[in-house]
DNA sequence: CGTGTAAGGAATTCTGACACG
DNA sequence: CGTGTAAGGAATTCTGACACG
C-alpha cells in the first residue's frame, strides 16, 4: 500500500552538506528554519537533519530571495502550495471511497 | 539522456547517520571500507560521505556477516555482481549501436 | 579475522549575541 | 529584515594502536 519511505524524504543530511548542496550559508539555513520555511528533523540534543526534499525547497527559497521576495511571503506561498496538495490528496481519497462503496466490498 | 544523478547515489550521509540506519558501529563501517567492501566519498581532510545505495549495501553486508560469511568472500560476491552488471550494460549499448548503425543515422 | 575501546586532535554544529542597514 | 561574525561549548569524526581470540 505505502510507497517506501523513499530516499527523497528521509532526513539524513547534515547542515554542512546542505550548505554545499544549496550554496546557502549555515546561518541562512538556520534562519529560514526560524522563519518556518523549512523543517529539519531536530532530535533532542542532536544535530539538524535534512532530506533531499528539504534541499530542493531551500534552492527554491534561494531563488525567491534573489528576486527579493521576503521570507514572510515565501512562507505564505509554501503554505498555499501545501494546502492545495492536501486538498488534492483528500479528493483522491474520497473518490477511492466512492468506488469502494459501490464496487469494492463484495459479500456474496 | 542521463537520468538525474538521483537521490540514491548521491554521497551525502555522514557515518553517524549511516550507523543509525544500518545498526552497524562506526568501527565496523570503517573496517568494511578498509576491506574494500564499501567506498564512501573521501574529500581531502574531510569526513566520509555515504549514499543510500551504500547504506543498502552495508545492510546486505551485515546480513552476510551474520551468516558467518567472511569479508573476503563478501568482496568477491560484490565484485562478481558488479561485473555482471557491467556486462549487461555493455550488451545493451552494443545492441543500441547495432540499431543505430542500421536505422539510426539517416542522411537523405 | 573482526570488533571493542581509550586517546588526542581536528572539524562540525549549536546557541545567543552584537552589528549593519 | 536578512545576514555576517566572534565566542565558547558540546558532539562528531578521524587515525593509529592495543586487546582478544
Amino acid at each position: 500500500m505505502d510507497h517506501e519511505p523513499s530516499y527523497k524524504k528521509r532526513k539524513v543530511i547534515t547542515i554542512g552538506v546542505v550548505s554545499e548542496l544549496t550554496g546557502l550559508t549555515e546561518r541562512q539555513i538556520r534562519y529560514y528554519e526560524q522563519r518556518k520555511l523549512i523543517f529539519p528533523e531536530r532530535p533532542e540534543r542532536g544535530n539538524r537533519k535534512y532530506s533531499f526534499s528539504d534541499v530542493e525547497r531551500l534552492i527554491e527559497i534561494a531563488n525567491k530571495r534573489e528576486e527579493g521576495v521576503r521570507t514572510h511571503e515565501i512562507r505564505q506561498e509554501i503554505m498555499k502550495k501545501n494546502k492545495e496538495e492536501e486538498e488534492r490528496k483528500i479528493k483522491k481519497q474520497m473518490l477511492r471511497g466512492q468506488i469502494n462503496a459501490r464496487f469494492g466490498i463484495q459479500n456474496d
